[in-house]
DNA sequence: CATTAAATGTTTATGCTTGAAATATAATTC
DNA sequence: GAATTATATTTCAAGCATAAACATTTAATG
């Protein structure tokens, strides 16, 4: 007499599950083409342009946990990653006043210009993938993305 | 005169920036719920649970590459997941007739039946983590991937 | 205070991921 | 059909990522 039995999930329910995968599959292809970009014009990775661009914005920097909760990564993966750019020169770690367990992380000047220059790059290149999106459909995704801000707990933020 | 000078990106520019840089936070805390869910159900992880449920709608298995392309991974990447599988007897690897190349790899019983009950709670997961997503905004999602489909050059499937 | 609990960051073991090189087979070209 | 080119997969080194365990410091509790 019901329309669905246990195991037997609704229409909408199946939609959900192929959009999802649908924008599985578009992050992953654009993060193909990035790392591609990042590798071929400035030999680094999407992690270290991900980390470095957190602390670009960050005014006085971050806390290494600030730092992985931000990039919702554990804290462990940071500490490496953070390892190599300061080993590189492009950031360093810095002691905090007043609580000797924290550490905090901020580019260095060298940092910050390189970092300039890839966000250009960058941001040209999200905005030729994207091309074919205009005005009305970055309205519809802004108010569906805004409705669901209960997931990542963070706000947000915009390179 | 100009309205833009060289480097000031436009308005719709900055706006596509925040887009992606949106729906990649949301893709990543999603894929940290779904791991937490594999790992403590099912003990495994989502590489594991991507290859299988590739396998499990594709009748007759997958040639390695076929898997890659899929997947938007690297070819060695798959081989290793592929191996640890194989080791748990949840898939495995055959030859190709006239190709002695090529390997297609296709899941056990076993890991038929292991899929198919993950798969159940992964639906039922990623309905609940997009259930404030309603009919209307599935056909907007769904109009604005579809203009996109040149950029991952693969057809849809829905597990 | 002293003890316990919580927070911060690193380390460790294991697995994932990449890009490039290596291996082997198949298809093409001369 | 021999040499070349292309395809299919694996191997390798380096880096990324996780979860859990550890060490240190701070905060909370008695």
């Amino acid at each position: 007499m019901k329309p669905l039995a246990k195991n037997d999930s609704s229409a909408i329910e199946k939609r959900r599950l192929r959009m999802w995968i649908r924008m599985l599959r578009t992050t992953r292809s654009v993060e193909v083409r990035l790392r591609e970009f990042l590798r071929e014009q400035y030999d680094t990775t999407l992690p270290r342009f991900d980390v470095m661009a957190a602390l670009y914005r960050a005014e006085g920097g971050l806390k290494m946990s600030a730092l992985s909760k931000h990039l919702l990564v554990s804290n462990g993966n940071v500490t490496g990653i953070v390892d190599r750019l300061v080993i590189d020169g492009l950031i360093e770690r810095r002691p905090v006043e007043n609580d000797r367990r924290a550490v905090v992380v901020c580019l260095t000047p060298a940092g910050r210009t390189l970092f300039a220059r890839m966000a250009d790059g960058h941001e040209e290149l999200v905005n030729d993938l994207f091309s074919h999106m205009v005005d009305t459909d970055l309205d519809l995704l802004a108010g569906i993305f805004s409705r669901l801000k209960q997931m990542d707990g963070d706000d947000d933020h915009d390179d």
